[in-house]
DNA sequence: AAGCGAATGTGAACTGGTTCATACAGAATC
DNA sequence: GATTCTGTATGAACCAGTTCACATTCGCTT
């Protein structure tokens, strides 16, 4: 993972995308310009950013707050792909290959979000070289934990399911994870009450403290354990 | 996707590289010397061509056969990822970013193959920048595909899964999927007695007919149409 | 401070899909 | 041509998780 920085805090731009895989390796020179050139904006919480099928301006990152990359079935169900948190990059995607998002992005807080366009990305990386080399191997890491999503919804059970989630969810310092049930219930495809029926039976058992939007991991080690019981052999 | 030559086929090397994504932009001359340097093997049915974990020695080509890309859990039950029909490719992910293999790779019926291994690749395609791009291009289509898998388990009941996956499976110019139900049921995440038991009713309504290690869709139309609900009951 | 919407908590009924048990037919091996 | 293995077929019992129907509590807006 990325070596994140003090969450929930505000980050500066160029803290942001130095943490970021894609652009790490680079020197400052060229990360100051791409910083320079990033464009800041505020956003309450509830507000959409961008929506499935939207043309794909770029790449956003989060300076504050937090962020929900969900998609919508027909029926009107929602599932959650992926939570990006302070300090974060999201819509990728689009900026490489310029095809239309392929989901929505939600504002889970306020937040102050930048932006880069393709313009900026690909002017400034020309005579870059190596930094596709890193585009690829982002994007196959990326496409190795997709694939274990798959997997996982289809192996796991709802408790090894929702331990395994917490953990990735998560501030590592905190050890708290700062989430609606509904929106842990929609990352994992559960119901939200199954969901509940968990936290609460260890919170009861002491592994768990439940607090409005957020769970506070009392015993990591125990969901470690659940999570992999009935999990994939590595 | 790729223009498929008329499956169950054997296909030589130029095609097999020349209909992949990641190579059809490519000049003819490139092309041959690829394919020169690709080395033939034949397997039998059920052979492990290579398994989780495993270095990956790059990519691999199916000139005649079809191969299963499969993991296992920790308590023995197998999900598969994908079928790799006669004409296509598999084992771009280890030959790009040079890590263990993420999956088990196992024939499903004799097959002929061919392999690349890394070093011709970036050794053949140094001085081709456009191939990186390609290359990344091929990487966001998989991760779409890969991110819409994860919904459809999440969104889609029994039935829309099936005929999903049936439709995606089946060669175009027979409407023929051949493959056995317990390998269907493995690729939805489903029990093979579900798997059957669906199909029974399908082949009772001649949308399908069903033969010993095939499924010919009859009426793709209503098997499309059952893909296309999510399953709510208005 | 009152009202309201969002998030949490919980029991009870329900069900889609699994698991178990069993049967049979075609293919492969001896 | 007998045996064994793999694939298909189906009923019945079972169960993990959903759905429904509430009650409650918190935080925000008026």
């Amino acid at each position: 993972m990325s070596v994140s920085p003090k969450s929930a805090e505000s980050v500066d731009k160029l803290t942001l995308i130095r943490n970021h895989p894609l652009f790490r390796h680079l020197t400052s020179a060229i990360l100051e310009q791409l910083a320079a050139r990033m464009t800041k904006k505020a956003v309450r919480r509830g507000a959409i950013i961008f929506a499935k099928g939207d043309a794909g301006v770029g790449l956003i990152g989060v300076m504050r707050g937090s962020v929900k990359i969900s998609v919508l079935s027909a029926d009107g169900r929602e599932a959650v792909l992926n939570v990006i948190n302070a300090g974060e990059i999201f819509g990728e995607m689009a900026l490489l290959d310029g095809r239309p998002r392929s989901a929505d992005a939600t504002a889970m807080s306020d937040c102050d979000l930048v932006s880069m366009d393709r313009g900026t990305f690909t002017s400034t990386l020309r005579g870059q070289p190596d930094v596709l080399f890193k585009v690829i191997e982002f994007l196959c890491a990326r496409l190795r934990r997709t694939s274990e999503q798959v997997q996982d919804v289809m192996f796991l059970n709802a408790p090894a399911r929702l331990a395994k989630a917490l953990l990735q969810l998560a501030d590592k310092q905190e050890r708290k994870a700062k989430i609606t049930q509904r929106d842990i219930s929609q990352m994992i495809g559960l119901s939200r009450e199954m969901t509940n029926r968990q936290l609460r039976i260890w919170e009861r058992a002491n592994w768990v403290k439940l607090e409005r939007g957020g769970v506070v991991l009392v015993q990591p080690r125990h969901l470690e354990k659940v999570a992999a019981e009935a999990g994939e052999g590595d």
